[in-house]
DNA sequence: CTGAAAGCGCTTACAG
DNA sequence: CTGAAAGCGCTTACAG
């Protein structure tokens, strides 16, 4: 079913409907009704490939993300589907892996003009690859600082938020801190590392301890909890980077036999329903999930209609929520 | 850049070059040197839309959820992603939120020739006008049964799960089983009330309690269990249909300073990683999530190759996990 | 093994 | 207000 076949039906020119489809130009009330009696009785639709092809826009922006399943990176994406559908956009998610293959295999969508930008999720500092892939083409990072390039970018400031977390923690009294941190490949993990040093260091505190999860998942914040607990000295706090991490931490402990926050505080980082969930409920950095992914989309579409538009690099509140475990 | 462009600059035609980029036909070595180069000198990238509309095929399906914050929903996503990459399918994620509006509007993409086909995991009882719009494309029901029409289904058998889970608090003792269901437009819903009022009455048991959540979220759980303790005979035992919901009844129920499993035994549904992380650890039915992701993708593809194959129900096996809570 | 040409289904100057 | 025609960038019989 062809905008040619409602032309015939509807006796005129395929320039007419088209016309009457997208509401431009005018068109004689008159043969508008027949357009649109046509259309109705054959039940067309217009096919968005072909009208994609012509116009060279597709309204649709690419969505790569490492992991889904993180419920950070879930509400993000909620916020980023919520602006993007009021702005007439759709989403392609792809949800990465942090794999290379996978990555690279998404990025085709976008130098084959399936969509008109691309928003991050996911640590580029590795993959200069995939930077080259990206080229020219519109680009926000999320959640995740941008410090070069011609990419925008929408986050908070790590620095600032893991620094308050340490501080809160000393002058809670905590002697030994440490801290959980994902891949130094992400630049929030090496921004939220230096906050950690940096206050540690202002402190006079020597005593350090720093343990990598290779994702964000409850196991691997479990596993590297329970590395810390066999230490010679054992944390009495821990800051994990993220609320999953920090909820793996909290089995690890508990199944330890020590209680929180008593013999250790755990402070958490997202804000996530999650930090609500588990017990004792986490200390934690709230993000504004949403608004991120919101203003990452209105920072894309705007370098989409504006292409000379340099970029932009937005920093959001945060705020600490004081709960049980810290 | 186009592939007239590579023709020019590799002095063939254009048909020689899509013969090259295709791996189709046999092309003269001499001949597929000069295109691999002009390729690669001029940085070319094949525009997918033109490919799509001429092949009538796009390699894309298109993926309903109802909240991608679900960690099951994220769990099957995760199956749908892996399987469709193996493929070589990309998927298009819409998280409708259950809103008729975002549904429908994501629907176009399948009208509008973008995908091959759509995965579902809402209910569509409710909505007979998106079954209309999805029409005779190819479509498979995710973690969702369907009874009638055309439309392919995977999941698990929900009235022997649930079935075994009241046998089993029946086992243990309980009197009075409450039930935390999700809105009864989900097929899912109704198959597991239906176990769960078929067991409490071969056992002749009187009582029952169910109330429904708005949506699978933690508030949501907490606020019906707060319901379910505010009533003249609390129950000692109550069955979630989802881990999200079932978290929000311990926090209810460790609030009104009840222990568990003592004073109220909980089992939750999915066996998502949510389950481990709350405490007391929750009693659930795993659901092998990734693998029902992983078959809806063969099944949708199947029917995307051959039309004309029947609609097939498959039914995948579950597993109770019992735990600290029940 | 290769190229000229038709055609996928649209949109959009352009001329009337 | 309307239509004939060009063209978006591909693929694919077809003829040679």
């Amino acid at each position: 079913m062809s905008i040619q076949k409602i032309a015939r039906l509807a006796g005129v020119s395929v320039a007419t409907v088209s016309r009457v489809i997208n509401h431009s130009g005018s068109v004689k009330p008159h043969n508008r009704e027949r357009v649109l009696a046509a259309i109705e009785e054959s039940n067309y639709q217009p096919n968005l490939l072909a009208r994609q092809l012509r116009t060279a826009r597709s309204y649709m922006i690419l969505v790569l993300v490492s992991n889904i399943a993180n419920p950070f990176c879930a509400e993000v994406v909620k916020g980023i589907e919520e602006e993007a559908e009021k702005n007439g956009y759709r989403i392609l998610l792809c949800n990465t892996g942090s794999d290379m293959a996978r990555s690279r295999s998404a990025l085709t969508l976008l130098s084959g003009k399936i969509v008109d930008g691309i928003i991050t999720m996911d640590a580029f500092s590795k993959l200069p690859e995939l930077t080259t892939m990206i080229g020219q083409a519109p680009w926000v990072q999320c959640a995740e600082y941008a410090d070069e390039g011609s990419v925008s970018c929408v986050g908070i400031n790590d620095i600032d938020a893991s620094q308050y977390v340490i501080q809160h923690l000393i002058n809670r009294g905590r002697q030994r801190i440490a801290l959980i941190n994902h891949d130094l490949s992400y630049k929030y993990a090496r921004l939220r590392e230096r906050g950690y040093n940096s206050v540690l260091e202002q402190n006079g505190h020597g005593w350090r301890a720093v343990e990598y999860a290779s994702e964000l998942s409850f196991d691997a914040g479990r596993t590297a909890m329970e590395t810390l607990l066999r230490a010679d000295e054992r944390p009495d706090a821990v800051f994990a980077v993220s609320d999953t991490l920090a909820a793996g931490a909290l089995l690890a402990i508990a199944q330890a036999g020590l209680t929180m926050p008593d013999d250790i505080a755990v402070v958490g980082f997202d804000g996530t329903p999650l930090a609500e969930m588990v017990s004792p409920q986490l200390s934690t950095v709230a993000q504004p999930s949403l608004q991120i992914g919101r203003k990452a989309v209105s920072l894309l579409l705007n370098k989409i209609d504006n292409p000379d538009t340099p970029a932009e690099r937005v920093m959001m509140d945060w705020r600490f929520i004081e709960r049980a475990s810290a």
